[in-house]
DNA sequence: ACGTGCGGGACGCCCCGTTTGT
DNA sequence: ACAAACGGGGCGTCCCGCACGT
């Protein structure tokens, strides 16, 4: 879902890359912002692929280059540093794919396929799936200050979508009769269903049929006069 | 879905303390069986909180008064001891969830509601979420050995959901127009996505309302002249 | 030195194969001192390949197909059983290559060259030196009743060769000038230094020399007049 | 041989419990080559003992006082600290009693005769033998690492022997008709092999009387017309 | 303010030599 | 003679502070 573009995922990429080289370069000059972001985004990566509990601080650090000692500067602990990989990294990614796409469209239903249609298949995203999830089922039972930002990402999420297509009523685009934050909330849950389904099965596949289904259902929404997407 | 019935949950809890109080009173009677599966038992249950790369030896053999030695005598290693909770408590709440009152059906739409209508609200249930998902979401991109046992389980219950819709078709009971494979597969996919929206909000109330849409969504796949449930 | 032949290697693994071969045949029947004589050889192998402290009991019972139990009915502890293999093994081995011999020489020059010259140098035997001194050098500061038995197969392979040289000197083969004891100690020394040399730089020239200087040595014990070898 | 004065050993125990004492009252001041050479004493210490494999990274930290957190700072594995010992004690060790000496040497076979003669019969020097020697019989079979720079010790120190032969011969103080390098060879044999029987037998006369005729060899290796030592 | 070097301990899992109940 | 259980270490790793430069 995050990683429904792989533009996205090669942004971070390429920037973490281009920052580390940089930093080979130039020697280490102060640059705080600069150093918190590289931690930031490392901080992702392993989180992505390791959960947070098993993250390992080291292997952070021996990406980014960057000393313990500067770490624990801009991160007072590893919780910190986690609870800023969901503020910053992981709502600013949901943001970029879900809600900015939304606010500016005309015709929610039509957005909406697109964002979905452009989910990435590629075998990295598949075998760790959503990020925001991944964490979520690891940490929220665990850790409430976790679960509070966590839970935000989701509502923001959800909201989002849900006002989208409350608009969408007000202009007659989408049915009448539905209740736009349950269609969301239905929308969420079964696409972190099928994504979680496909990583487990490590099959692209499955991913794919969900989204079929998903498109299919969001169809259903129009209006029956509406333009077909 | 595992969590299906306070029943269930509840014999586990129960019948370990059981147990444990037994031991303490007989001192140690060479029973190995029953130490492999009170050691099952609480692995599965710290697994189930914690994750398994979280999860502690020692927490575990803490909870149940077996010695090292007895747990390394049963279980090479931690990840056998994984395999083992995987294989056999987790297939084990499957099957006797889901695919048991399956077999024995002979209205599988009822069955199904019937099942997922149980589904427990549990405040811890809705907390931890589904074990069987939890594990494969942690543990499937790290590990082939797991992911494979993981995906059997999964295997297994969407097959037995599958084949006792394919049955109902025979007998007319359900829509001759649904790929029963693509339903069951969306059935599992929408459960789990629920489940895990309830565990990230920490609200039973989602949970709820995704029963009643699932719900809704199985009375659709009857013929128009069965009877309702 | 111990290991001055190949037969000698040899067989042992012969002996020891057919007798796992056979184990595996026959099942289990009780034959408690074969079952002592495999115990005892997979531990010679087992020591003399990692060390008396390093050996595990574990690849011992696995090379052997016996139980622990069965190890613990015959050797009382794992000291015990190092015991053992000093007393039956070694010492046998050490009685085969050197006493035996010497003690029905009539020319003990002429047999104490042979030894020598029948030092083996198989990789294997380079690699791994000489099991008594070995098992003395890590055990006697450690344990006094290791040193004692230990210490006792050094005794007896010191007075074997020096009795020789004086019935040697006593038929005037030998120089009479010179001090048995002292030359035997002499011998032993220089043999075990340079098979040390030889184990350490792990290289088999560093032993051919060494023989080569013995050799020369053992000459120049003889009687000028005595037929040369 | 490396134990061959006393003033070693006591330095550095002596050293050691300095070390210990100062860091006792002056609380623990970031001395970072400091805490490496303590515990580079005690690991050295440690495994004089008891051998590499059977040394206990804990018994090493609780002689020093240092934490386990300061060993993997300095040394990442017990492995790398083994290195260690060898590239810098073992191998200091011999540098300080042969090389130093020989090099500085006009004489060489009157430094070699000082040398020998300066070999410790204190009883802990005769009791665990020669720490160079241990080492390598325990390590070498069953560590490439370990034996590569085992190896270059001994290189290394029959080297140093065997240069100094040379130039004694070059000056004529020596025997032309002498393989420089095998009488080094021989020399390090016969001390180690004496060392080994010492160390088993537990009696220091053994040693004493190796190194007597170590002298005698010696001497016999001045040209005739050479003053006596 | 920004960053670093060094060190601190608590666990983590595993393996080992032994004993107990049958 | 054996299966089962015992419990003490073994080494490694982890997350985290001090005390100090710049």
């Amino acid at each position: 879902m995050f990683l429904t573009t792989r533009q996205q995922a090669s942004y971070i990429l390429v920037g973490m890359q281009r920052r580390i080289a940089a930093r080979a370069e130039t020697a280490r000059l102060h640059d705080p912002e600069r150093t918190r972001q590289v931690l930031l985004q490392a901080a992702f990566r392993e989180v992505y692929r390791s959960g947070f509990q098993s993250a390992s601080l080291d292997t952070i650090l021996a990406a980014t280059g960057v000393t313990k000692g500067a770490l624990y500067y801009h991160f007072g602990s590893k919780e910190v540093l986690g609870h800023a990989v969901v503020e910053e990294v992981i709502a600013d990614i949901t943001r970029e794919k879900w809600l900015r796409p939304l606010q500016n469209s005309t015709d929610p239903i039509a957005t909406l396929i697109a964002i979905v249609r452009g989910t990435s298949f590629r075998a990295e995203d598949i075998r760790y799936g959503c990020p925001l999830n991944n964490l979520a089922q690891e940490m929220s039972p665990l850790d409430k200050d976790f679960r509070k930002r966590l839970a935000k990402v989701f509502d923001d999420w959800q909201e989002g979508v849900a006002s989208a297509l409350m608009r969408g009523q007000a202009v007659g685009m989408v049915r009448r009769d539905l209740n736009a934050g349950q269609a969301a909330s239905f929308l969420i849950a079964t696409y972190e269903g099928y994504t979680s389904l496909a990583k487990n099965a490590q099959d692209a596949n499955v991913l794919k049929l969900g989204v079929k289904n998903i498109i299919g259902w969001l169809r259903s929404l129009r209006t029956t006069n509406a333009a077909s997407n």
